[in-house]
DNA sequence: AAGGTGGGTTCCAATATGGAACTTGTCAAT
DNA sequence: ATTGACAAGTTCCATATTGGAACCCACCTT
């Protein structure tokens, strides 16, 4: 399967990665999510190569993940901030964080520290059902067939020369 | 930046992805999370090469996320299973999966719904704030310099020939 | 011994990325 | 009116990474 075929699977992870799972897609967001926003502003953070980052910036664009608006007059200069459906890709980014606190930190601890200014305290994001609010883990969570769900064609094996 | 020097950032978000930010690497987690475990179960559900599978594979067991275990007698087979390490990787695909429900299901909805057994609800997964409880957006967050912070070395820029 | 299976490797061509230089439009100073 | 600077890209080429298919090997089964 080539990426570009991804967005068309019957999978939400499979569709999302196609909008976000590239090597350098979530290191954009992340800088979205702490304030970035020029062009040159995530060439520097980045270090990603111009090339890159114009394509990708391009692709968040057309995906509606980022938009493009221009600012200043004379000249006239562009900025790129999240969308609505950008915002909401939060979640993905916080869990990514927790758990590169909790599993790749260096001995000395978290880089960066998240405060809560509504309820003022040092925090970290916590997985819970929608539901009952109890933190969520694989094993006690059935996945089940849903409104959307087509059976996937199972690609029959290539046939060996007989 | 190359991708190999990504790990050494100061940042959650950087040192994650150096371990699950490429192509296939969730898409392999998402099917462990489903329960797949043999080579060419993945190869099958994926449509990946195998080089590149393999390839991953390695890589998350070195990354002590997924740990290989012989299993029958002879012959003796392997299968692949996240280690604890892996297993809290969930929040991340329940993120991404959530997203892409909300922002890339058809029209029917959603291919999968998720059965919470401990409270019999189905349910999505929400981020919440570890102190209070309350659903977190990225506006109410403050990112502050944690104990592992360094301030980043901004790589001056290349001199221009004078 | 011939064929099947699981779990890989190897090889080559096609894509994607890194690195640096070049382009365009506008401003600001000389 | 030129020179230089800056933001935001594009272009070009060398190097890495993938996709696709074939090959390998140990161990069954018939």
């Amino acid at each position: 399967m080539r990426w570009d075929e991804l967005g068309s699977e019957t999978c939400s992870v499979a569709r999302t990665l196609s909008v976000i799972g590239d090597r350098w897609t979530l290191m954009i967001l992340r800088d979205c999510f702490m304030g970035v926003r020029r062009f040159e502003a995530f060439e520097a953070s980045l270090g990603i190569t111009r090339h890159v980052l114009s394509d990708r910036l391009q692709k968040l664009v057309s995906e509606d993940v980022l938009r493009k608006e221009p600012y200043g007059e004379a000249p006239v200069r562009y900025q790129y901030r999240l969308t609505e459906k950008g915002f909401d890709l939060y979640p993905v980014i916080m869990s990514i964080v927790y758990w590169g606190d909790s599993h790749q930190a260096d001995a000395r601890g978290a880089p960066i520290i998240h405060h809560h200014k509504t309820c003022g305290h040092q925090m970290h994001g916590t997985l819970v059902c929608s539901e009952c609010g109890e933190p969520l883990d694989a094993r006690s969570v059935e996945a089940l067939p849903g409104p959307g769900f087509t059976r996937p064609a199972r690609k029959p094996k290539r046939a060996r020369p007989s």
